[in-house]
Order: structure tokens, then sequence, then C-alpha cells
RNA sequence: GACCCCGUCGUCUAGCCUGGCCCAGGACGCGACCCUUUCAAGGUCGAGAUCGCGGGUUCGAAUCCCGCCGGGGUCACCA
């Protein structure tokens, strides 16, 4: 049932890469809006303007494009960057101001750090003490009146209601004595003149809630709803962060993870549907609702994610999976001279072995430069008296067997075998090894195939040479 | 410290609202076996949670009530 009154928003600071808990956020946004048909939009909160960069905005647009996270508003269109917008906070500071909902204050941090230390002897919690809320002043801090009595409810969509005692809180600052605007007031601006209807963030704005609420009120705005998501842990259980190891989209994405299998991911995290493990993006969009999250933290589980990456690589067609493996081709330093049929081919053999597109050039090293050396336990046991005449043996047939397709190429090898008197997999094994180097790969006769007679036929003449050489 | 959130297999979770179908189901991971020219993938089976702890309420509690404990978050003229 599509509800255009919905409008959410992202809201990342650009002071770093987009972590996944910040595009878990992003997502459960996205999610909402295009499950209701409403609009999302990116907003960048900059105010701070000495640990934003212009490169960050870049790398969390490119992330969230990456993900495939669409917004319907937001950058390059100017307007929805905080720095962009200091007019609206000052006009919205300076009608606080005319209704009284907000006074100047000059007391001086000094004066307030020794009352914080002060508090902190009595062990109490310091709160502002409302020194000048009565004083008239026309300049200094500009500091929200709150009401001294009763509590302000936030009404959440995944924890339910939770109250706080207006005893607990303070006249916090809206505006710096300098001009600018405190984050607090940015958010709260910027959600009213977006028209936000629900506010979708991450749980440690919680307690920053019923002061936003009691500022929507005093600027006289309906409030919007909320909801709190809770965080990403790390397997200490402690909010996930750079000392967990690289938990950037930018990281996921290097490391060969795929966009539709993050997406799934970090979905599941703390969401489910039933016992469903794989979802497409239209399953996400129809089924997914912010009251089935989950309240509870939920700790990162980077295996996981891999089983689901797989399952996603499994299921790829191979041209798709071949273009999606090209740029982890180039990065691992190895060219492509098969066309785009045989290098799709393949890709196939290949996507079963590979949690990752980096393990899928590793796993498939060997179609695209020849074995650099032989694992060198395999080569004792193959590489022997009885695997040289066998490797010339092979030579001659392959030479001359007309069909170099894996079915009859399997035949060949299995009447060798029955020939020689000797198991196929001493034949296959041996010749696994001469052509990649290795004991383990994709089915042998679709790697001879795909590789072709010539280059096959090549490899084993470069490996009979080596044996050559260790007798 | 104060306030707030959270607490079911190692991990993600189902169940909790509307007590009994749950001596707790699924998934990842782990083990075994099957398949097999290797490695995977796939299939089958298995180990793994006294539902944070302690009291109640009830014929009956993971589910309702109370207390505690543990973890996390927030308390700036940071964002």
């Amino acid at each position: 049932m599509p509800d255009a009154a919905v409008r959410v928003r992202f809201a990342p600071s650009p002071t770093g890469h987009l972590h996944v808990g910040g595009a878990r956020t992003a997502l459960f946004n996205w999610l909402y809006a295009r499950h209701h048909g409403g609009t999302f939009i990116l907003r960048i909160e900059d105010t701070d303007q000495s640990r934003s960069t212009e490169e960050n905005i870049e790398y969390i647009v490119d992330a969230l494009r990456w993900l495939g996270l669409d917004w319907d508003e937001g950058p390059p269109t100017r307007g929805f960057r905080q720095t962009e917008r200091f007019d609206i906070y000052r006009e919205h500071a300076e009608r606080l101001v005319r209704t009284g909902g907000a006074y100047y204050c000059d007391c001086t941090p000094e004066m307030l750090e020794a009352q914080r230390k002060a508090a902190e002897a009595r062990k109490e919690t310091f709160r502002y003490s409302g020194h000048c809320r009565d004083r008239g002043l026309t300049a200094g801090a500009l500091r929200l009146r709150l009401p001294e009595m009763g509590a302000t409810v936030v009404d959440d969509m995944i924890h339910g209601p939770v109250t706080f005692e207006h005893q607990q809180l303070d006249d916090w600052i809206l505006v710096r004595t300098d001009g600018t605007p405190t984050y607090n007031f940015c958010v709260v601006v910027d959600d009213v003149t977006m028209r936000i209807s629900h506010v979708i963030r991450g749980n440690d704005h919680l307690s920053n809630t019923p002061k936003q609420i009691l500022c929507y009120e005093a600027l006289g705005y309906a409030v919007p709803a909320f909801a709190h998501v809770s965080m990403i842990l790390g397997a200490d259980k402690s909010r996930l962060s750079k000392r967990h190891g690289a938990a950037s989209v930018q990281a996921f994405r290097e490391a060969g993870i795929v966009p539709d299998a993050l997406v799934n991911y970090l979905a599941r995290l703390g969401w489910s549907h039933g016992d469903q493990e794989i979802f497409t993006r239209d399953d996400l969009t129809r089924l997914f609702d912010i009251k089935d999250v989950a309240s509870s933290g939920a700790v990162f589980d980077l295996t996981k994610l891999e089983w689901l990456n797989q399952a996603y690589i499994k299921a790829m067609d191979g041209r798709g999976l071949a273009a999606l493996a090209g740029p982890f081709i180039a990065r691992a330093g190895l060219s492509v001279t098969f066309d785009e049929e045989r290098r799709a081919r393949a890709v196939e053999t290949l996507r079963e072995r590979a949690k990752t597109l980096v393990e899928l050039v590793e796993v498939g090293r060997f179609y695209f430069e020849r074995p650099a050396s032989f694992d060198a336990k395999a080569r004792e046991t193959f590489f022997t008296r009885d695997g040289r005449q066998r490797l010339a043996l092979l030579i001659g047939e392959l030479c001359t067997k007309p069909a170099f397709e894996a079915g009859p190429l399997e035949r060949l090898y299995r009447d060798l075998a029955e020939r020689l008197g000797v198991k196929l997999g001493d034949l296959a094994q041996l010749t696994r090894l001469a052509v990649t180097g290795r004991t383990a790969s994709p089915p042998l006769f679709d790697v001879l195939a795909i590789l072709g007679r010539d280059e096959v036929v090549a490899r084993l003449r470069a490996a009979l040479a080596a044996i050559g050489e260790a007798a």
C-alpha cells in the first residue's frame, strides 16, 4: 500500500568511510521507503567541518550506489548538506528566541567545567543549572528552555514507549557563542524542514531523542515517528569499529563480496521472516517491516556473510560473474586471453569453489597463466619415471584425438587407464598437477576443454621437461 | 555514577504480545557418512541452548509479575 506521506532519510556524517552499521541503517530506511512507496532522502551531516571531507562524501555516495540504495532527494542537488543550510538554522533559532522557547547564556566553558567537576565530586550527574534562564541576555550561546516537570515519552517503533523524566535533562545548547548550530539542533531543523515522517537511525541516538522532541514542540512542529535500530557488535559484543577489523562497505567490496549478498546479510542481521535466509531485493521490499526488526544488538559474523556471498556467486550466470570478476583478475596482475564465451565457461567451473571474488580468481588462477611451479608434495608422487611415461603417452593421445571436449576426453582417459591397468585418478591427478600445478581444481576434463588442445599439450610438455630436470 | 536500551545453541534468529502444540524450530559454523578423477558444491545424519540468575503467579512459564546480575549506549559551546 503506497504511502506517499512516508519520507525517511539517511544522514551520515562524512568523517570516515561508510561503515556496515551505517549501511544497515541506510538499508532499513531505503526498505521502509520502498515498501511504502515513500521517499528516501540522503542528507550529509557535515557541520563538523574539521573532520568532514569531500573525499569521504564521495566514498559514502559511492558505497550507497554500489549497494543499490538509490535516493530520491539529496546530493548532488544543493541543499542537502548541512553546511549549505546555515540560514535555515539561524532562522529557526531566531524564531525560538522570539517565542521565548530559547534563551541566551553567557556562562563560560570554564565556569561550566568547574560546575561539572564539583558535581562529579558530589557524585552527582552534571546538568546545566539554568543560571541564565531569566536574565534576559541578548547574546551568548542559545539554550533550549525545557519544562522542569513531567516527562517525555519516545514512542519507538522498535522498542515501544520509552519514558524520560525532564529532571534528567537540561537546557541544552542549540547555537554556540560563535553562532554555529549544534548537531542536535541541525538534525531537528533538517528533519522538520525536509518533512521527515519516520526517523530510523542507530540506537545510540535514543538518549538524545527526548531533547529533540522537546525542540520540535518548542518550534511548534509535529513530532515524527522514531525507530531506533540496534547496533552491530564485534565478537566481543562491543559496538563494531575499526578495532574489529575492516568493516567499511569499501573493504567488503574490495574483498570480493557482491552487493546483493551484503544487502541480504545486513537485512537478516536483526530482521527475519520465518526460516528464510535468502531474499531478493523484491522479497525484501515486499516483506520488510520495521516492526519486525529485533531490539537487541547483533554480532557481525563474517563467516555467514561469506556463505551468503557464495550462494549469490553460485547462482550467477557465467557472463555476469565474469564481468564482476574482471577487476579482480586485473588486480591480481593477470590478464585474460580467452574470448568472452570461454571466459564465462571458465568462471562457471569456479563459482561453487569460491566464497568471494578474490577467492574465485585465486582458485582459477591457472586459467590465466601457466603454473609457475608444481605442488612439491604431489610432485614426488606423480612426477616419477612412471609419470614421465604416462605424460608422454597422454601427449601423443591428446594430439591425435580429434574431439577436445569434456565427454570424449573423459572416455579417452578411462580407456587409457584400463589399458594401463591403473586407476583413473592416477592419470587424472597427474594431468591436473601438470596443467594447474595443484592437486585440486575444477573437474579436470572441463578444465582441459576450456584451455584447449594447444595450451594443454604445451603445459604437459613443460611438465615433462620439469620431470626430466628432476631425474 | 545517573539515565536509557538489551539478555533463547559459539553466531544470526523463530517462538514471547494472545501461557500448554517447545524437555525449544531454522540458518551459519563444527563432526560423521553418502556422492566423487581432486577440491568444492549437493544430500543424509549428529553434537550443540536447563530460554542471564533468583523468587513468585498458575494445574502448567522461554512466554505474565517482582528483584537482581551481566553487556551495551548516552550524558560536551563533538557529531
